[in-house]
DNA sequence: TGTACATCAGTGAACGCGCGTTCACTGATGTAC
DNA sequence: TGTACATCAGTGAACGCGCGTTCACTGATGTAC
């Protein structure tokens, strides 16, 4: 009961910093959320010992919350259609972000100056990248990617680092050129969420899935 | 000379307070500024009427920074290696990221909650891409560029916006492949900079290089 | 089932600090005659 | 060249505010016998 009731609140007062995240940014304030949790500053520290182990927190649930969305929507899609996944993961990133874009700012953008991330928030950063590996190995089992491409002597070993966790059976061009378009990826949806494009695209929408389209046939993962 | 001193003050001004965007990040403080400069608090104001001003201020003179630091690289190439002017804009923005990785946070991360950028910082912001249109346009003026692509119908106009203002005689594909580069470009740049590449990639450099060299051929640019 | 005790959530006051901005002021630097 | 005045940089005190964190405390909820 005790324990129920711990878990809530420490859920309440995550959901208010959230809404913080909005009108603060990374720097949101204890006693704010104390305020709109209707109780004394000091009790929030039954439950975090400190801002920053509240921030962590925020950050945690943020990786996870984007890393589930992701392996929802992957894992939706007939395991057989290969850019279907790739794109179904491009997608959830973005609906994600956009449904999100303060919690997508705190993981994504600037870091926090004076906060150091915690080995923790590690694992859950990699679950989204983790299931655009599986993809890719599919693929590379299924013997649809080509080795068609030689990397330079001092790009293949990072390229192959990379690849050795999530994908160890795909070749190496592929390999780098999916690490282009998760960079791209990325590289979009900042520039959406941080104001990049305003006065340039007005609808963004199409343009990003066009491009991830392109991407998919780039990296070379077969069109069903 | 009042303005010259004027004008040395609102500089060293700026400089400190750069200097403090490292450890403040965009909250940084008045009066710390002023503790640095050595003057009572209150003195700023004769220089900068609010805080936020010199925010503004600083903002601008990243952008300006970094759209002649670009300019200045594309200038010194040969007019006629396209490909080649197109890595010198890339290396020159992530070198000046890199050598200025806070002023990069400013521009290019996370937007400063309640802070709203005026418009004068628009134009100052478009410089650097306005070089990367002066290279696509010469590529189409000098017909390399092949109008190989058709684009969604609900692309096209976004793209043809995008390229009306910086290169207006570039076909639509090449178009929307740049556009693409120049996402992965400051993707890249983000992701090495705000510490994503951590535990993945070890040296950048090279990878970085591999990228954009692989975004001119497949924008179209020629490799002389 | 009832009692004694331990656990723990939340209180309220306090500490020591920093912040942006205003305002009346002093004194030096420039300008006009 | 010298004097009278205007301009303006910088001072110092103050306003009103918010912050993270600590600490002794009250009182309710749970646990063990």
């Amino acid at each position: 009961m005790r324990a129920r009731l711990r878990a809530e609140m420490t859920g309440e007062i995550k959901a208010i910093a959230r809404r913080h995240l909005a009108t603060d940014g990374a720097n949101l304030s204890l006693r704010a959320v104390a305020r709109d949790l209707g109780v004394v500053s000091s009790a929030i520290y039954r439950y975090f010992p400190s801002r920053d182990d509240l921030l962590t927190a925020l950050i945690l649930d943020a990786y996870n919350a984007l890393g589930g969305s992701v392996e929802a929507a992957e894992g939706a899609v007939d395991r057989a259609d290969l850019s279907g996944r790739f794109l179904a993961i491009c997608h959830a990133v973005r609906d994600w972000a956009l449904a999100n874009p303060h919690e997508y700012a705190l993981i994504y953008g600037s870091p926090v100056p004076g906060y150091a991330a915690p080995a923790d928030t590690v694992a859950a950063a990699t679950r989204a990248v983790t299931v655009l590996g599986g993809v890719l190995e599919d693929a590379a089992r299924a013997g649809v990617l080509r080795d068609d491409e030689r990397l330079p002597p001092d790009v293949s070993p990072e390229v192959a680092r990379v690849g050795a966790g999530v994908a160890p059976s795909a070749p190496l061009g592929p390999l780098g050129r999916a690490l282009g378009s998760w960079v791209q990826l990325f590289g979009f949806v900042s520039f959406e969420l941080f104001g990049q494009l305003n006065n340039a695209v007005n609808v963004p929408g199409p343009l990003f899935d066009h491009q991830m389209r392109a991407q998919a046939a780039y990296i070379g993962l077969p069109t069903p």
